[in-house]
DNA sequence: ATCTGTGAAGCACTTCACAGCG
DNA sequence: CGCTGTGAAGTGCTTCACAGAT
């Protein structure tokens, strides 16, 4: 069965809810009490997990750390993911820089860019690399996720090579409609796209959809 | 009528490629070549331009410049919006500092920390406010747009206190679901949510299982 | 000949509502 | 009882397909 893609982009949203719940001592949760932390009705959850299988206790509700321990491993956040970055300057360093950005089951292994300056400095454990040796470096040392923070001219053609290396997920930060096949995942982080489009309804003044934040 | 905030979330999309368009001298463009450049059927696009008005030419296509002005004055993009930035942490330097980040017709006006060091300091023509204050100080500079750069812990409270001082737009980049009232607009940038997605492809998806872990 | 604008059809996701189990 | 799991109904977005304009 394939399971829309939606349903998916929410399954780390409830394991993140089940984490802080887990922390707090709860054992037990309703779809009703996880739906009014996420902002999302019962019955979506209860659907959505149902994808996958039955995690539930009728008249009780769901084992916190059952279903936690469910959803990462449906996930795959239970693997240890590599991640190769491209592009070091200000957005790049930012992005690690951000405490909070390299979660749990996240390893940052290989690092590119193009500036002569740049390339040769050491980030962390990982010696910066130059970027016209993207291939044989990911031939030599294979990554599962390419985080792309170049510039907009130059993101297409860094995409183009990091799906010629065989990466199929890609975080893209550059500020542009990338094209990669259809077997790969892109995911753009672009914050300019969602102020433009909020000024909308403060002009508008109209009535917001529900949004979690 | 109301339009679907799908169709408002791709018009920024559009006036992105339009002004691309336009710097490379382009002068007419059709739904097709908007589609390409876009990864989106020409029919969308057609479609989402229909609730706005009859802006292309048949047999012709689109003038750029035309739809471009259009799709700006629809989104409120020939307005200046002010924006007030909390918590100027790592990750709120890091958000200013990427100078992609501010588009025209945004602009910082206040900023706020609740970090004894930090309040006091310059950011570019701002002084950096006690958290504590911003209310009072939002009273007497009012903005527009909120940008939220706190901890998850604090991100909550900033935001009851952001809609509080009449703010209905947030760009919240705390990995929090948070709780506005429905006449808010509230955008969460939340990276993480999306590497954790993609996960799920390459685990369900991969020809040869990951080794790590 | 080409390309828009748009009702209608198609498709996908969400919500309902209730049987069934603890 | 309370709460899950789930077919069925409902809703909303996308795509089709073609009349009509240039």
């Amino acid at each position: 069965m394939e399971i829309p893609s939606v349903v998916i982009d929410r399954l780390p949203l409830y394991a993140r809810v089940l984490d802080n719940l887990e922390q707090e001592g709860q054992t037990v949760v309703s779809s009703q009490e996880l739906g009014i932390r996420l902002n999302v009705t019962p019955a979506q959850i209860r659907k959505d997990l149902s994808y996958f299988g039955r995690f539930g206790k009728q008249g009780r509700g769901y084992n916190v750390s059952r279903l936690l321990e469910e959803l990462r491993r449906i996930l795959g956040l239970d693997h240890q993911w590599r991640m190769a970055l491209v592009g070091v300057g200000r957005l790049g360093r930012a992005i690690l820089g951000y405490e909070g950005f390299m979660p749990q089951g996240f390893k940052l292994v290989a690092a590119f860019d193009s500036d002569e300056a740049t390339i040769g400095q050491e980030l962390g454990e990982i010696r910066i690399d130059d970027v016209a040796n993207l291939e044989t470096v990911l031939e030599e040392q294979p990554v599962d996720i390419g985080i792309v923070a170049v510039t907009a001219e130059e993101a297409q053609s860094v995409i183009d090579a990091l799906v010629g290396c065989g990466i199929r997920s890609i975080l893209n930060y550059a500020p542009i409609a990338a094209h990669v096949p259809r077997d790969v995942q892109l995911r753009r982080i672009d914050p300019v796209l969602a102020l433009q489009s909020m000024t909308y309804y403060l002009k508008h003044r109209q009535k917001s959809p529900s949004l979690t934040g």
